[in-house]
DNA sequence: AGCTTAAAGCTAATCGCATTAGCTGACCCT
DNA sequence: AGGGTCAGCTAATGCGATTAGCTTTAAGCT
């Protein structure tokens, strides 16, 4: 065999510090060649397309955030448990925009894509930590869809600097993570709030 | 004066309706052109570049949707106005997802960049409606923030199809509706929930 | 009606970037 | 020492955005 400096691993792992740096939408595959000392096309021996190399570090993304959520939650539960993970969830899309957004703009290429099981992993650890508020069953699916609506929207608003206002943004994020405490363990009650229905349909 | 067919607004409105059916990142000169029946470069006659589509698309989507949410909102209050105004922005969202991912893919481009007044407008709906719930003062912006991100991440995951499951998306938007009123009409108090703070730094 | 002229559109050309084709050299194994 | 394989290279292709420069249309004026 001949010499084994890049793999298809440490590219990836190039790639996501790329990435971090100069935004997943200035990903190119020149600027990657450069930071690995390669010429562009050398690239291909690794990776089959710029789409492969962004589902990889989308991959990687999530496996990341995955551990870092599954670690914070590890050993507490009710608000300590949402507290840790949704700290750790913002810190992670603090320190890796770039992977966040890779994870975000990736959609799965088939059933048996990787992707499936590494975001369904991240599900997992919202999943463990919610079943700790005790909740009726038939509104967990609620409340994971909210909780990852919130904490999706929060780190995307704030990575985009959407947040202007002087007001200190940890605070708000403090607040955020208690508002929903407060919810959750109010358990909240179904129950249609606000005019008849209107333009959603169903 | 020559015939005067298109002109900057109407080529914004036709990648407006374009955008919404291929998706943002799939807007491209040579589609919006061949809709438009003329020659690509035919276009640099009416907007100065892509980037500068993409800007225009964004500020009407934020007309757009600042009306809707004015409108949906305006003689209502509290529980019914929070609700009607965030069906209102689902509604738009889903109706226009490529104008949404427009508005949220530019950033303004100076300080009189007419795209800070038409978000200003949509945020000032936002206040409005919230103002209704007499909360603290110093609680009004966490709420606005708290409110942004579950609609703007709510939007944006049902967008990109990360709803999996079969429970049903219009339940679990009606879920999150009524639980964002329950704690806006509870006060929400500050107060840090969970384990001493950690990476999130602050 | 005819003339002027600015703007709308066109063709041809440039540029950047992803990707492909085909060659070369280094390294491991025998 | 000899061979095979793969990383990396150079050269070439192709597509999409953008620019340059020409042509034509039609509004407004006389």
């Amino acid at each position: 065999m001949p010499r084994a400096r890049l793999t298809p691993a440490s590219v990836t792992e190039a790639a996501a510090a790329l990435v971090d740096e100069v935004g997943f939408d200035n990903l190119s595959m020149g600027l990657l060649a450069e930071r690995l000392g390669i010429k562009t096309p050398s690239l291909y021996k690794h990776v089959s397309s710029q789409a492969d190399l962004a589902h990889r570090v989308a991959i990687l993304a999530l496996h990341e955030a995955g551990d870092a959520i599954r670690d914070a939650i590890q050993g507490r539960s009710g608000s300590d448990a949402l507290a840790a993970g949704a700290r750790a969830m913002r810190a992670y899309v603090r320190e890796h925009p770039g992977r966040y957004a890779a994870a975000n703009a990736v959609r799965p290429a088939g059933p048996d894509d990787p992707l499936i099981p590494a975001s369904e992993r991240v599900l997992a650890s919202w999943a463990a930590m919610l079943s700790g508020y005790g909740l009726d069953p038939g509104q967990e699916i609620h409340a994971m869809r909210t909780l990852r609506s919130v904490l999706h929207g929060f780190a995307t608003l704030e990575a985009a600097g959407g947040f202007q206002i002087d007001a200190s943004v940890d605070e708000s994020f403090t607040w955020l993570v208690s508002f929903l405490d407060q919810g959750f363990r109010a358990g909240t009650t179904v129950g249609a709030v606000g005019p008849a229905a209107g333009e959603t349909g169903h």
